[in-house]
DNA sequence: TACGATACGGAGCATCGCTCCGTTTTGCAA
DNA sequence: TTGCAAAACGGAGCGATGCTCCGTATCGTA
């Protein structure tokens, strides 16, 4: 639904200065995603690459869709997520979720941005729900198959949570994402049959 | 060291306009956050109140303690707890924390806006922190030293890890907040001696 | 009632995301 | 090689927003 550009005929009838600025713009916004986070000024990206601000807005309607395109390929990475040897499947999801979770906090601003309700934002949201959510829901379900975890958990709930509990790493130093995201992960295994919580 | 009015000279020594107003801009951005959410542009609680933006930004200096200021009450209801009638100590937490994240999800934007890291928004998280962390870590101490949950979760953590699952909630309307906080309750109840997660 | 201290009001500044349109570049065809 | 139309570029400009500044109005006291 989004990309229909490879279907038709492949990216080399492009011009070839499109196709170049593109490359450029690309870089030039991962440099200073790095460099300031993902929250960084339109302008700042221009200025980075040499290029207009009309370039950049034709080649990505939205500031969302920039940042969409940088992180793509580590998105697909997740997304392929080529099962990894681990015991149990509770084991392989608290991996991916840790995966996840580490590519959120390493990009500046990326989890805020994510859940960002400012307009034109919803394209980063709905990117990651198309193309992780299937993968989670694989491993949610395989582990609450293996009586591992409750079953009761939907797997946008849980995404979305995960998400959330990376914001603020930045800004609050002292809070610490990543026992969080265990202790929800503690709250998915299946508990043994104590009387708390009917 | 937030407010030091009451001490010295109770209010009764300004000018009659400034209190007057005060309680104007106070009323006008309580309306106005219900109608918009806390994101409101501070133009429209001027416009609301029929008094200047000179006046507002002079009684609160920032729109985030404006924020703070209209939800005072609110804040202070939480920080008292008169603990109410339940079993556990781990009921009693349980029930404080929902009624945390009811308040926050109640107030449009609110979660969001407590882990903004936009500039002078520090003041809402600073006063969430110093009103509420300690009434949080009493609760998770009880419910620990009763054998009820984990004694290794800092509160700090668990207060804005509770914060951060309630954004999102009206921006994306499939997101189940509550769900996901009972599950990080969930994952705080002490697990019975399995093996997993050591 | 007069006057100094205090508070008010809103135009204005800087910073955003994004648009619009005159100018430049590109690639095909004569 | 050169002409030319379609396509892409660039950046001034628009509207919105948080916040400041300072001339003007108000308050309370002598």
């Amino acid at each position: 639904m989004s990309t229909a550009n490879t279907p038709p005929a492949p990216a080399g009838r492009k011009r070839s200065d499109v196709r170049r600025n593109e490359q450029i713009l690309l870089d030039a916004a991962a440099a200073v995603f790095v460099r300031a986070g993902v929250d960084a000024p339109v302008r700042e990206i221009a200025a980075e690459s040499g290029l207009g601000m009309g370039t950049i807005y034709r080649h990505f309607p939205t500031r969302a869709d920039l940042v969409v395109a940088v992180f793509r390929h580590q998105v697909d990475a997740l997304a392929a997520h080529a099962a990894p040897a681990a015991d149990t499947p509770y084991e392989v999801l608290r991996q991916w979720v840790h995966q996840f979770a580490d590519f959120l906090v390493t990009k500046h601003g990326l989890a805020e941005a994510m859940h960002s309700d400012q307009a034109g934002f919803e394209s980063l949201h709905n990117e990651f729900v198309e193309r992780l959510l299937p993968v989670l829901d694989r491993l949610l379900k395989a582990s609450a198959s293996a009586g591992c975890t409750r079953a009761d958990v939907r797997a946008y709930d849980f995404m979305l949570a995960i998400g959330n509990l990376c914001i603020g790493v930045e800004t609050f130093p002292d809070y610490r994402a990543r026992h969080m995201i265990d202790l929800l992960l503690a709250g998915l295994a299946r508990t043994a049959p104590g009387a708390e919580r009917q």
